[in-house]
DNA sequence: CGGAGCTTTCAAAAATTGGTGAAACTATGC
DNA sequence: GCATAGTTTCACCAATTTTTGAAAGCTCCG
């Protein structure tokens, strides 16, 4: 009976059902328990997180459990990342906020199994929808009200030339913010359509 | 003769030769001789210089000569800004390395100018070049340094089940990558090729 | 030259961010 | 209930990043 996700009884190096076990040959790296292939993307994906703007923990704890073939609890993630408790706590909290990480609720067992959110495009056109739109709306309304209070300038006096110039590139920057949303749309818009989409993708001018 | 770009006597407030003095009707926040608009459009775009990396600095910096109708000097950005000289002159330096911001040198004065670039895709396709195309270049890499070590893994023996998923899930992340970096390199090359452009922003899918 | 006026450098301070681990808390099993 | 295994919270600590300001360095003028 598919009961529990793992055999509880080995909560150090769980029995594989089907397989023979895990550490039978690690070519490189034993010593935390972690794959070469695991240790090597989960940096590379924590790297990508700080780029973007997240911990890099986050990165690192969604990348086990996206490369770990079952669900996995805060004590195991604790040991193969080497942190303490209380970081995995909240990383795990942090990313389950964002939805990309799902507790599994298992039924006489007190732990908690975590599992990463399987689907890429989901993730992202989650994170570009309430962070990065978010920005850049904020962005555009800064523009807007920038402008404003430069007409407010205008009919007060001041002067002319500079006022002028910078009608025209403040103009210039709300503009761009108003492309750089509608690209983030025209993404969003894609990802959620077809989530397993491998697109081909054109820019093209005007017109 | 346009010896000296701005008239040099007046330190603190330059006479404008063609228009009214500045500061003779100021609507609103007068108090840091930066108008209304320019503290809310560098505000925003410091916003967006941390979301993408940067300093919050760098991008009100650039800001306040962007939207100048002058160049201007270490001290007077020292004024509008309330920073001090050293984080000044760093911060300018900084912007140097990138690109965005140019001296100007004025013959016969001491003082260093500076001037905002002011093609917006110019500096946004350098940025996407050098910082983000290698970021993601790196991860690229990274994965497919892990689907090298997996097969290593898997000659030597493992579980089976848990390489076959990994190979799959290395394999999607790599996927995305790549897309990723084909949607830079697209973006690059039309941002070169066009800096005024306005571009239409199209997504298909593939086939 | 030597002084005036700016800019740059850099060590130290301040602020921010991230991580720790023990205590408090919660959900089972007995 | 109560003991137990696991999780979360949080005050404190460590590491990193940012800012400061004073000293040193330039450049031009007289």
């Amino acid at each position: 009976m598919p009961s529990s996700p793992i055999d509880p009884d080995g909560a150090q190096a769980p029995p594989e059902p089907l397989a023979e076990r895990e550490g039978c040959a690690d070519t490189e790296a034993p010593e935390d328990g972690l794959w070469e292939s695991e240790r090597v993307v989960s940096e590379a994906v924590g790297r990508l997180m700080v780029l973007w703007g997240f911990k890099r923990n986050m990165g690192r704890v969604w990348t086990i459990l996206f490369l770990s073939d079952r669900p996995l609890t805060g004590r195991q993630l604790q040991e193969r990342l080497s942190l303490s408790s209380g970081a995995v706590s909240m990383t795990l909290s942090e990313l389950a906020r964002w939805g990309v990480v799902n507790k599994e609720w298992v039924p006489g067992d007190r732990r908690d199994y975590h599992i990463a959110e399987g689907n890429l495009w989901k993730m992202i056109s989650r994170v570009l929808r309430e962070r990065e739109r978010g920005e850049i709306e904020g962005a555009i309304e800064a523009f807007e009200d920038a402008l404003a209070a430069l007409e407010r300038k205008a009919r007060r006096g001041g002067s002319q030339a500079r006022i002028e110039l910078q009608r025209e590139r403040i103009g210039r920057l709300l503009e761009l913010a108003r492309l750089g949303r509608s690209m983030l749309d025209a993404l969003i818009a894609n990802a959620r359509m077809d989530a397993t989409w491998l697109p081909r993708f054109r820019l093209g001018r005007r017109g």
